[in-house]
DNA sequence: TAGCAGGAAAATC
DNA sequence: GATTTTCCTGCT
């Protein structure tokens, strides 16, 4: 199926889809080429329009417009956040950049994947699992694999998931797989909820009571921002953690701007998170998460 | 709050 | 080719 959307607002489909925020996209040539829905998507950018080619049916231009969230005020977004020169400087190098709405399990695997790794790895480690365990089809000749749902995992050993490159991680996946299998996570509930609220619930309700191990503040942050339209959830990860220290002192405790000093990688304490992500939200406000997301993208590009 | 382990691969030297 | 670092969480 071949269709062509005309863009009515900024979008740049590479920095979107090079961001991190999702791991089954190769860009090959002209194209992009992800797995999404149980499907794949093939899009190229032509200035003004969005050139598809998708598997089935249930891909099309409304799934298209969703899963990039196009019918949404990027620009009013952007103008929210535009608060100092740090940022109005990402937004400029990075114009266009989207935040992307992820399917909320794959999403939420995904990130139990990301403790301790780089982006090559964590999509090496999601193409593995999809590759394994998940269901395999075909499209234009070539094999892929759709990404496994939660009951395809929750009966698969800690040891199988462990040949998959998880290492530690393979409990943690187990686990959350069987949680949201057995039904113990509700997300439609959490994504009913305002930002706060949501992330407790998650973290919190559903999550705590040693339900759920391997989703901690930050991973919760990255769920509920790329999968449940909580613009204002602010993650916050080493590299984000050094763009406020050095830009942004004053939204952070002296003690722990001299402690990421001595060690640029030391690590946040529970308490220390949420100070600094209640600063940041207060800051930048409802859409502090774009503001976090060309951050990002701002301090990998300059290596600092 | 501090310190550490956890597994493996990418980045860096 | 060895060392360091990596979108972190849980435990002590």
């Amino acid at each position: 199926m071949e269709f062509t959307m005309p863009l009515g607002s900024p979008f740049n489909l590479d920095y979107t889809l090079d961001s991190g925020q999702v791991f089954r996209w190769k860009r090959t040539g002209e194209w992009w080429v992800g797995v999404v829905s149980g499907g794949v998507l093939k899009v190229k950018q032509e200035g003004d329009a969005l050139r598809c080619v998708a598997s089935s049916e249930n891909i099309g231009s409304s799934f298209v417009t969703s899963y990039f969230r196009l019918d949404e005020d990027l620009e009013g977004a952007l103008a929210g956040i535009s608060k100092d020169e740090t940022v109005t400087n990402a937004i400029e190098r990075f114009y266009g950049l989207r935040l992307v709405r992820q399917d909320r399990w794959e999403c939420l695997a995904s990130f139990v994947l990301a403790t301790n790794a780089n982006i090559p790895r964590i999509q090496k480690m999601v193409a593995e699992v999809s590759a394994r365990f998940g269901r395999p089809f075909e499209f234009e000749g070539q094999g892929y694999h759709a990404f496994p749902g939660p009951g395809d995992l929750a009966g698969v050993s800690a040891a199988e998931l462990r040949s998959c490159g998880l290492g530690y991680r393979a409990p943690f996946l187990k686990r959350v797989a069987a949680s949201v299998s057995a039904g113990h996570v509700d997300f439609e509930r959490v994504a009913s909820l305002p930002y706060e609220e949501s992330r407790r619930l998650l973290l919190s309700e559903l999550f705590g009571k040693k339900v759920l191990l391997g989703v901690g503040p930050k991973v919760a942050d990255c769920v509920l921002l790329y999968s449940f339209d909580k613009d204002e959830s602010f993650p916050i990860d080493v590299w984000i953690a050094r763009v406020i220290s050095r830009s942004y002192p004053e939204l952070m405790g002296a003690a722990l701007r001299s402690r990421l000093r001595k060690d640029a990688r030391a690590k946040l304490s529970a308490a220390e998170y949420a100070r600094v992500s209640s600063a940041v939200r207060g800051y930048f406000g409802e859409y502090a998460g774009y503001a976090q997301q060309y951050l990002f993208m701002a301090a990998r590009d300059t290596g600092a």
